[in-house]
RNA sequence: GCCCGGGUGGCGAAACUGGUAGACGCAAGGGACUUAAAAUCCCUCGACCCUAAAGGUCGUACCGGUUCGAUUCCGGUCCCGGGCACCA
């Protein structure tokens, strides 16, 4: 077994200082928090981990800027909460359990078990009282008992909806499990197929979920803006066109209601009823809509095909001209979005006119550009933005707002027609048919329909001790689990079988983790008012729309039943970026991993930890570098054998006895807490944090180089003041070396509960400054001048500047920029 | 295809509000120490031209614009990455 003393005087041995600090955290349970109202709380989360086996980089970089944010805050005083957790349904526990044969249970649990170990070497500050996995029932009883709530209040319905079809497994796929429109076992071209599903209406929350994106002044502003295209609010004007020889409406629904005299053809998705009843009498178009189905579910996969169509033979009549145009069904209109229709207009929408184009269909241009908007040329492309309407009939001459304004009073005289609000954002469908889910808990029953699980016979007990195929979910045909009595009328009925989308047990963890061992609720109200909301969200930017909207919306959905008070779950929000090695996202397939146990084992936590901040700002792709960690490791020997080596004293600095060169090393002391600080709390940039530092250890070498930095007076006391900030503000990522050096330096108490350093305004006065002299732009001198010269002073010491001189003699001054601290530039010419 | 990012030395990056481009670190080269190596310490380090010393020109993906001044703002182009609703 390793030596576990530490002696300072010798190298740097991160194994037995990285378990005294862990030992002491541990023993003295120094991050387990408890609601405390007189103090000012802070609530730090990560985004919790897929128990996938171990950690991977991604992790550890997630996790440590937690953990650097957490510690931050506890040194400043406040009362810091950081829990963890595991995200632990999904499908990954079902392939593994496939290969291992054995229950996805066991390989969660076990999984769950050796990545806690790893966490705990990394050395986070995480309260683990609180940890816990969402496929264990006392996380997912809530779950259930929640979507029963939404039930009663009828946010839930169940409805018809499209799933990726394994005719050979006879299974449903993921859109993951499509490779190349075919089934990644079978190899079976894949078919869209209709099944019932739950969904729960966040279409009835759009607005506000929209509205409110306004609130988070603290989230990356693109993440807001990607929010707010998913969710897709839109105005426009949604009408209907007659049939020609039928009874059947075609409803379309339009943001650009001015180009509507240019419609020259309609288009509707394949599965639209009027395509499907025209197919019925053509065999070429069932073909064509046939071959629809054979596309993966995926809109990026819709969005890349080739644009396809085929005349229906209907023909449509124009509300205003009467005139007839062809009903065409393509396979760019989505059934999913608004009606399954839209009015084609060629001449004025890029797909339209390309669509067009390649079928020979007319297009007729009625707009032409107004004096902002570019020119046209309606030969090569469609001409997108708004004008003047020509060719129009009556409303020539009118722009966008006046030919809405007008064509809306035509339609709702005529009540054909009105203004509509849509919102691309659509119900979220949460039913899944895999087994390793939460069970959704309603009872089918053939007489009462669709009934929830009574409160009493909450939860749900998914059956662990089960034999995955690779198909079918074992529950599907486990009779014991099926069949039961129904809650309302006591006659036979069947249990529902699929189980909940995973977004739903991650869109509310972060509020179960106030009160994670409460049994009387959801949440308890106590703890939940306290601790929420989270004060700073830490997660991979891959979760920016899917995640952060569930769980913005799941955040709503609890105010509106009195659980939570605020409208937001998040107040601030870092989205951190990848990890990459040899240019590539780290990844079992690609075999470019880099296993952080190992790095560990070598280095330490400590290096790993700076290692990771140090080489991007956190929201950037890091690139993985092996000499980059042995320059972070080198770094953590210097700051040791620095530390180590000096004497702690309790000498305090005599502010009006300093020397210049005192002087000097004190402002870089007081500078670097200044930036530190504000690198940690406002701009969240761990890399120029630790780049200060480093600067103030190469200012302090220099200084102990030249003088006797142990000679009992000033030296001495500046640099135990150089030293100390260096340990505290290094301490939030490289807490164990901290920890231990804390001490040697002399002092009490352990330096978690240490302040956070103030700085000293008056000891940031530099004696100069440097003032860049530029002629015509080009840096021609720098200026050695006293801070407080004012612009006169510094245009005189330019003009006085030999360089200058030559640059500016003999032409004539035409003007000077002064920026008094910065520079001078003088135009000549 | 659509939405959102990013592109700066050999490499990771810095420049925070339009004001000295390349802080800090890695790699490389040179030197000191050493029997030697490792470790450590010191020096050099964007490109090109030029010099005895100096100095000069260019340079932040590409093209153009605004400005006394642009890595930063505006318009356009290219490339790379993330998301696109059943991976998490």
């Amino acid at each position: 077994s390793p030596d576990m003393t530490i002696n300072f005087q010798d190298d740097y041995n991160h194994k037995p200082v990285e378990q005294q600090a862990q030992t002491f955290w541990q023993d003295n349970k120094s991050f387990k928090v408890e609601v405390d109202p007189t103090r000012q709380k802070f609530y730090c989360l990560s985004m919790f981990p897929y128990p996938s086996g171990r950690l991977h980089m991604g992790h550890v970089r997630n996790y440590t800027i937690g953990d650097v944010i957490s510690r931050f805050q506890r040194m400043r005083g406040k009362n810091v909460l950081q829990p963890m957790g595991f995200d632990a349904f999904g499908l990954p526990a079902e392939n593994a359990a496939l290969k291992h044969k054995l229950p996805p249970a066991n390989w969660t649990y076990d999984n769950i078990k050796y990545m806690r170990m790893q966490l705990q070497q990394l050395g986070y500050a995480y309260d683990w009282d609180r940890e816990l996995a969402t496929c264990h029932p006392d996380y997912y009883r809530w779950e259930q008992w929640f979507f029963c709530r939404l039930f009663e209040k009828g946010l839930v319905y169940k409805k018809e909806a499209e799933v990726n079809w394994d005719p050979v497994d006879q299974t449903v796929l993921a859109n993951e499990q499509v490779i190349d429109g075919r089934g990644w076992r079978s190899g079976a071209l894949v078919e869209r197929r209709k099944i019932p599903q739950w969904f729960i209406k966040i279409t009835a929350y759009a607005d506000e979920l929209l509205r409110d994106l306004d609130k988070l002044d603290g989230w990356p502003e693109r993440v807001r803006v990607m929010q707010q295209n998913w969710i897709g609010r839109s105005e426009g004007l949604e009408f209907s066109f007659k049939v020609v020889g039928s009874d059947e409406l075609l409803t379309v629904y339009t943001t650009r209601p001015d180009t509507l005299m240019g419609v020259t053809y309609c288009a509707v998705a394949a599965q639209h009823p009027l395509a499907l009843e025209a197919a019925k009498s053509n065999p070429a178009l069932a073909a064509f809509i046939k071959k629809q189905d054979n596309i993966k579910l995926a809109e990026a996969e819709m969005a890349t095909l080739e644009k396809e169509g085929m005349d229906t033979g209907l023909k449509a009549i124009h509300p205003i001209t009467g005139e007839q145009v062809p009903i065409w069904t393509a396979n760019f209109v989505l059934m999913s979005y608004g009606s399954g229709a839209v009015m084609s207009v060629p001449a004025h929408d890029q797909r339209d006119y390309e669509f067009a184009k390649k079928y020979g269909l007319a297009i007729k241009q009625v707009i032409s550009p107004d004096h902002i908007s570019k020119d046209c040329n309606i030969e090569k492309e469609a001409f997108t933005e708004r004008g003047i309407l020509i060719n129009s009939g009556d409303y020539n001459g009118l722009d966008f707002d006046g030919a809405f304004d007008q064509l809306l009073t035509f339609f709702e005289n005529n009540r054909t027609g009105s203004k509509q609000v849509n919102f691309r954002l659509r119900d979220w469908g949460v039913s899944r048919q895999r087994y390793w889910g939460a069970p959704i808990p309603i009872i089918n029953c053939a007489a009462c329909g669709a009934v929830p699980v009574p409160d009493k016979d909450l939860p749900v007990i998914l059956p662990t001790d089960v034999e995955i195929d690779g198909a079918t979910s074992p529950i599907k045909k486990m009779r014991s689990f099926i069949d039961c009595a129904c809650p309302q009328c006591g006659g036979k009925a069947e249990r529902e079988t699929d189980t909940f989308d995973t977004f739903m047990e991650s869109s509310w963890y972060y509020a179960r983790f106030a009160s994670a061992r409460y049994e009387g609720g959801m949440l308890n109200k106590p703890e939940v008012d306290y601790w929420l909301d989270v004060d700073q969200y830490i997660g991979g930017v891959e979760h920016a729309i899917l995640h952060l909207l569930y769980s913005r919306f799941f955040h709503k959905l609890m105010r509106d039943l009195g659980l939570v008070k605020s409208d937001e779950p998040f107040k601030r929000l870092l989205t951190q970026g990848m990890v990459l090695k040899d240019g590539a996202k780290m990844s079992k397939s690609l075999g470019n991993t880099v296993d952080p146990e190992g790095m560990i084992e070598q280095y330490g936590a400590d290096t790993v930890r700076l290692y990771m901040m140090f080489t991007s700002p956190p929201d950037q792709s890091l690139e993985w570098s092996d000499s980059g960690v042995e320059g972070a490791y080198r770094f953590l020997r210097r700051l040791w054998k620095l530390i180590g080596g000096f004497t702690a004293s309790n000498l305090t600095v005599d502010v009006a006895s300093l020397n210049d060169a005192q002087k000097e090393v004190r402002q870089k002391t007081h500078a670097t807490i200044k930036k530190v600080t504000d690198d940690y709390d406002r701009r969240q940039v761990f890399n120029t944090a630790i780049a200060a530092v480093m600067e103030l250890y190469n200012e302090v070498g220099k200084f102990t180089a030249a003088n006797n930095a142990q000679d009992g007076g000033q030296n001495q006391a500046i640099v135990q003041e150089a030293l100390e900030a260096m340990v505290l503000l290094l301490a939030p990522i490289v807490p164990h070396m901290c920890h231990v050096l804390w001490s040697h330096l002399g002092k009490q108490g352990a330096l978690i509960d240490a302040g956070w350093p103030s700085w000293d305004e008056g000891a940031l006065v530099a004696t100069k400054v440097s003032i860049a002299a530029q002629v015509n732009g080009k840096l021609r001198s720098v200026l050695e001048l006293p801070p407080d010269s004012d612009k006169a002073a510094i245009e005189r010491a330019a003009f006085a500047d030999e360089t200058v001189q030559k640059f500016i003699a003999g032409v004539a001054v035409k003007k000077v920029i002064v920026v008094p601290g910065r520079l001078i530039n003088i135009v000549v010419g």
